[in-house]
DNA sequence: TGGAATTGATAAACCGGTATAGCTCCCGAA
DNA sequence: TTCGGGAGCTATACCGGTTTATCAATTCCA
């Protein structure tokens, strides 16, 4: 028989429909023999329970969602949301629960898409990345009453439950170790400015000047795109004074502005040292390979994937995690100034 | 009122609850005015169909799935699969059917993930990548009576449907090239040998030889990573009679061997032509800028998305769809040999 | 020893839709 | 005038689970 439903198991075992669901279920009103004999049956028919059918009585539909407001053009050469993904799942394949994912142009759409599938049934809750200051996300999971968990960046306020690194403390040790070489002229190419993870950094390198002496450490911003990482890149390089060492928010950049260097002639590490915020296999297939900021991403999507799961369970409490440092991986893009 | 069924919607328009089915739906059985007035109140309601009651009845849930079966870590360098995903999307959006992704580590995974789904009723179909010779996916999928697409292979005899473009006249066309600039000594480095599409391209490259006068043309396998691409290069370049001109199945193993280029001291394009059988912005952000084969991989995806759901909605049809050719999109990696 | 509590099970309602049988009008043709 | 038939709608069964009310049989305790 192909896909056997509890009925056809009870009829099989001769009990009732209920009896076969609290055997299925572990839960109390069957006696163990009786459970036990039922198991079997369920078994020998390789019976599943249909998904539809569960999620319609019992309200959860053991699915996560998770959009990805960003370009599909700029996406893909990241490591970073694969491995984040990969992470996610193996947090949620032990209780065996699917994830939607879904890659849309901005965040309008993206709310759009919590919209339907709240109002149709069709997660359990969300995962969030990419917050913004003042982030309309939140407020808008909030009114839809849709569990959810920030990816790398606190809740902020009690809102949302987070799973975030120290963003701050890691572009400071990044800092710090540029200093320590010598590098007095240190320039920052940001991501997008309303990113909250992009005003940590921002603010962490503008509070650190003047502890290390500093002479100039402007940051700037951008849409994270190879194309403004390589045109700020030259741009900084063409100036009379211009700096000895670069801090990149992202590998794709960090490889744009290298190429750069190399096409002005301004040899790296000699004349120029780079630092990537982010690790991938990218920067180790670079010449020379870059020095970047490793993060654990597969372990990050895991633990926001136990946390997303707690708060649907629970949401009254809200859980924010931190999760282990980054470190900074020296590679050959990095030596004292000349 | 929070998440209107139609029940309410029937209450508030004084008509039964079929009545408000057969007009939401846009079936006969209700007359014009009556729709209007359901439709309208249906709107002010915000009311949204219940995925999971509407999966129960009707056998369908709206939800495709698809399973990639790679180590994370090799996969999310190669923007091919988010534009892949995203073309998916597009062409799910339009019918508001979602996606299930599962990364996972091999097909052994990938067939159980694809039991689990036909056994629990979350998917109506499959998009298949990566296609193997004897693919053991074929027959389960046949099987489980699964609905399913292949992406980039002829479903071969008849068995599933596919969308595939032309690999063979793609790789003619790299070689063809190389040898009108002078190359006589090609070397091929390919992906995992028993994929469909590694195999039809390496016979290309054998098939083509003879008649261009190549003095020799071998194809070597990888696992498709950047460390063996970069080994394999080594290789070729110590041998005495090292060729003139590479060509890479993947645009990270043509990047990874530029680099084992540059750091044996071999210059590109003078001593060496390089040619990627995939573009992205990888090959771009490069110095030189890579010549590579550029696919259409968003269409790809969308082209996917439609004949799954065409084969969803009338399995007895088998489609096999060929997409745009590849153009070759030359750069700087290519000039006649020294 | 009688009544209360517990155990093991059943029948039936329910979740929110879809599909179908059937009922009531109303119109036109014989 | 009557009957057939279609339009428009209702009532109800159904999909495959979960959950609750109910009930008989047993155990417990005073």
């Amino acid at each position: 028989m192909a896909r056997p439903t509890i009925a056809d198991i009870a009829t099989r075992a001769g009990v009732s429909k209920g009896a076969v669901s609290f055997a299925l279920n572990g839960r109390p009103g069957v006696s163990d023999a009786t459970r036990e004999r039922i198991l079997k049956i369920a078994e020998q028919m390789s019976w599943r329970p249909h998904s539809a059918a569960r999620a319609l009585g019992a309200s959860r539909v053991d699915s996560v969602g998770m959009v990805i407001a960003r370009p599909a053009r700029t996406l893909g050469v990241e490591p970073f949301f694969a491995h984040l993904l990969s992470g996610v799942q193996s947090g949620l394949s032990a209780e065996s629960i699917s994830l939607q994912l879904l890659i849309v142009e901005d965040t309008a759409a993206e709310i759009e898409v919590y919209r339907r599938w709240a109002s149709e049934h069709r997660v359990d809750g969300v995962i969030l990345v990419d917050l913004t200051v003042k982030d309309p996300r939140v407020d808008e999971l909030r009114a839809l009453e849709l569990p959810a968990v920030v990816i790398g960046g606190r809740g902020g306020k009690g809102a949302l439950a987070s799973v975030w690194a120290d963003d701050r403390d890691a572009m400071l040790s990044i800092v710090e170790y540029l200093a320590a070489l010598g590098h007095r002229r240190i320039a920052h190419v940001a991501g997008t400015p309303n990113f909250q993870h992009t005003q940590r950094r921002i603010r962490a390198v503008r509070d650190a000047a003047p502890r290390l002496g500093l002479l100039d450490a402007p940051s700037l911003t951008t849409d994270f795109s190879d194309a403004e990482g390589a045109a700020i890149t030259r741009k900084l390089l063409s100036q009379s004074d211009r700096p000895t060492a670069i801090v990149y928010d992202s590998d794709v950049m960090a490889v744009a502005g290298l190429g750069v260097a190399m096409e002005m002639g301004v040899s790296v590490p000699g004349d120029l040292s780079i630092v990537a915020f982010d690790d991938s296999i990218l920067t180790q297939l670079m010449h020379p390979a870059l020095t970047a900021l490793s993060r654990d991403t597969f372990d990050f999507g895991r633990q926001a994937a136990e946390v997303l799961l707690e708060t649907i369970a629970d949401p009254g409490t809200v859980i924010n995690r931190r999760t282990a440092d980054p470190v900074l991986t020296v590679r050959e893009s990095t030596a004292p100034p000349a």
